[in-house]
RNA sequence: GCUGCUGUGGCUCAGUCGGUAGAGCGUCGCAUUGGUAGUGCGGAGGUCAUGGGUCCGAUUCCCAUCAGCAGCUCCA
């Protein structure tokens, strides 16, 4: 046969050989490094048999498929280590995930203690050199193998598998034996760069009706270094975090008496805000939007037609108790019902369609105790909610205009490259968290799904993602840590304006029912103030910033003329401060920096004389003298822009 | 909601093997009136998250609650 490699040199063999031994073949050293092979484009175990014509990889730890086959043997030396601790641990998963692997036990909590313990055990295990070996058996044979050695969480998932599968298992020596698909490393010495980060207790197959199990996560590289550098980026990006960083920075804060999920915005993320919301209102406005202000709560029977009591009274926070007969009123936890209302409380011709309606919309939702983060989960937020009553023959051009809209937004702020799209899709398998059939499901995703590729949008499609009325586009961003949040949305809702009795008059004189879109322009405020920090790491473009100028006096002498200066700045609708301390220019120039201002303006005699100011800023260091009005029409014309800069002197 | 960890002045943290606490930064005052990343001196500020319990005595030990963190689950 002939195996035809990635540098395209061709290799010829008379009988079967293994992935490794190919590998062994090449070079000595490329069967050390071996991960794993890629043959015909599908990544598979060192020792699997190549018998026929194929085009083959060999993966090492430089390739994601290798690395991740590094970090999935590290989960194995994990588990023996655990084992060998504590030998009554019972087993369930440990697979390789985005950044390293994990391994879930039935044991104890695991301390730091505990777990430096199981990485020394580890260190010996790879010490030691297993090889690791890959042997099969019929299922059957498999579950009884796995019921002698107590392993029920094995044996629950063999058990899921098909009848006639052959089920694969990978040994390490006598020390360990897993039930496992791989790939695998050869040989437990491959694994050179490993570290336990942290334990936490998980579900049993990610249930919250299972047991709750023990888990360890930890990362594996090819080398030392990828190691300590990735643990210096997690170091790193722990300043950016906005939970910390926001708080640092005096833009929020929370208060145990207020309570969980209540953040206080500051004078400073308060008016960032503001500045956000001036902003889309304007926008909005410009692209034909009305704009309603509706209550922020309403009576159960509301609820009840949106389908909210029924799918969604567990995340509301209901006021008034109907067994004592008291009339029941709930928080609204999203602004669609009220601005249905708004269209209902006049008829409407077709005329009168696309109608879009916009308001800044304050949302409350009881969220579980646990799930509360900073400013990105909260219990009482503020959206750029908006819905869109449009025709049958409308609902395509309206829907892309409110992607059109999310990208402008996403553009302005500069964060259009670090989002996904995602088409989320109601589950088939737990249809009573939804209103309508199969049939209604299908053609509105269907509809959404061509819309999106006539858009041209690259987009990844997520089962049980959707709204209970309707599939979404989600545009999602990643935080620091990497954990993903739903940004803004545009929603498809078919299901709806039947529920609300809501036509339109069409030109026949007919009642139609009217499509809905439900929409956010830029998301949630506080979400994307949480973004934003994490993105700039508190570096704001300068229109966002609470604080955009700062005046500083070299001595109380010039005191009159920054007042003037500040003054001047303020009329220009800029907002600016004056420090009159009487510190040394350099203090206040530090100290100006660390609170992340983008300009300041030191003033003294020889400004005063001339009517000038020197500039300083983050963007260019000394820009030297200029006159007050040059300096204005500058910074004017940026804010104007709204122009992100590239910021020269980090902090 | 679940598992684990944590909670000491505004912030970062030290400390008390049970005898009611300390530093740096910040803040305030005074001196200093300066030219591009920390001027000097002095002062104020904490019922050690909250509520119980044990004890002669609790910030320290125990329990509960609240809040924060990591993860799980959830996220219209």
């Amino acid at each position: 046969m002939k195996i035809t490699l990635k540098d395209g040199t061709v290799k010829e063999y008379d009988s079967a050989k293994t992935i490794y031994e190919i590998a062994a073949d090449i070079s000595e050293g490329l069967a050390r490094m071996a991960c794993a092979g890629e043959v015909n484009g599908k990544v598979m175990d060192l020792r699997t048999s190549i018998n026929e014509d194929c085009e083959l990889s060999i993966l090492t730890g430089n390739d994601p498929a290798g690395l991740a086959t590094i970090r999935h043997t590290a989960s194995h030396i994990m588990a023996e280590a655990v084992r060998r601790i504590r030998p009554n641990v019972k087993v369930a998963i440990g697979p390789s995930i985005e950044n390293g692997f994990y391994y879930d036990f039935e044991t104890e909590p695991f301390s730091r203690e505990d777990m430096d313990e199981v990485e020394k055990e580890m260190k010996k295990i790879i010490k030691e050199g297993a090889k690791l070996e890959k042997f099969t058996m019929p299922r059957q044979e498999a579950i009884e193998y796995m019921k002698k050695r107590e392993e029920p969480y094995k044996v629950e998932l063999i058990e899921d598998l098909p009848e006639d599968a052959v089920i694969s298992f990978y040994s390490q020596g006598d020390g360990f034996t897993d039930l496992c698909a791989g790939p695998h490393l050869m040989n437990t010495k491959g694994v050179k760069a490993f570290k336990l980060t942290s334990s936490s207790g998980a579900y049993w197959r990610g249930s919250e009706k299972n047991q709750m199990l023990t888990r360890i996560y930890g990362t594996a590289f090819n080398k030392k270094e990828e190691l300590t550098e990735y643990l210096e980026y997690l170091e790193n990006i722990k300043k950016r975090d906005h939970n910390k960083l926001g708080r640092e920075m005096e833009l929020f804060t929370t208060v145990d008496v207020i309570g969980q999920g209540l953040p206080l915005l500051m004078p400073k993320g308060a008016k960032m805000i503001q500045t956000m919301q001036r902003w889309i209102e304007d926008e909005e406005e410009r692209r034909g939007y009305v704009r309603t202000k509706t209550p922020l709560m309403a009576k159960s029977d509301l609820y009840k037609i949106s389908g909210h009591w029924d799918h969604y009274k567990e995340g509301m926070f209901v006021l008034g108790d109907e067994e004592k007969g008291e009339e029941v009123f709930a928080l609204r936890p999203m602004t669609c019902p009220f601005q249905y209302y708004v269209y209902k409380a006049g008829q409407h011709s077709y005329r009168d369609l696309p109608l879009r309606y916009g308001e800044t919309s304050t949302l409350f939702r009881n969220e579980d105790s646990g799930e509360m983060h900073g400013l990105t989960r909260v219990r009482q937020f503020t959206i750029s909610e908006g819905h869109l009553i449009t025709t049958p023959e409308q609902i395509n051009e309206e829907f892309k205009g409110c992607v059109d809209l999310a990208v402008y937004c996403l553009k302005t702020l500069g964060l259009e490259e670090d989002v996904t799209y995602q088409l989320s899709k109601w589950d088939p398998k737990n249809t009573e968290k939804y209103i309508g059939d199969a049939e209604y499901w299908e053609s509105s995703q269907d509809r959404m799904r061509q819309i999106l590729t006539e858009m041209g949008l690259d987009f990844k499609e997520a089962d049980g993602e959707a709204a209970f009325y309707g599939p979404k586009l989600d545009i999602q961003a990643k935080n620091v840590y990497g954990k993903e949040d739903t940004m803004i949305t545009v929603q498809l809702d078919f299901a709806l304006a039947e529920q609300f009795d809501m036509y339109y008059i069409d030109k026949n004189g007919d009642k139609k029912r009217p499509f809905i879109i439900h929409r956010t322009s830029m998301g949630c405020y506080e979400r994307t103030l949480a973004w934003l920090i994490e993105k700039y790491a508190g570096l704001f473009p300068t229109w966002l910033c609470p604080e955009q100028v700062r005046v500083l006096p070299i001595s109380e002498k010039y005191e009159d003329y920054g007042a003037k200066v500040c003054a001047e700045l303020k009329k220009h609708g800029l907002a600016a401060t004056i420090d009159n301390r009487s510190e040394k220019i350099g203090y206040k120039i530090r100290e100006t920096r660390l609170n992340k201002v983008p300009y300041m303006l030191v003033v003294g005699q020889k400004e005063e004389e001339g009517n000038l100011v020197s500039v300083r800023s983050r963007y260019a260091g000394d820009e030297g003298q200029k006159t007050l009005k040059e300096f204005i029409d500058e910074i004017s014309e940026e804010i104007r822009t709204k122009e992100i800069r590239k910021v020269q002197e980090e902090e």
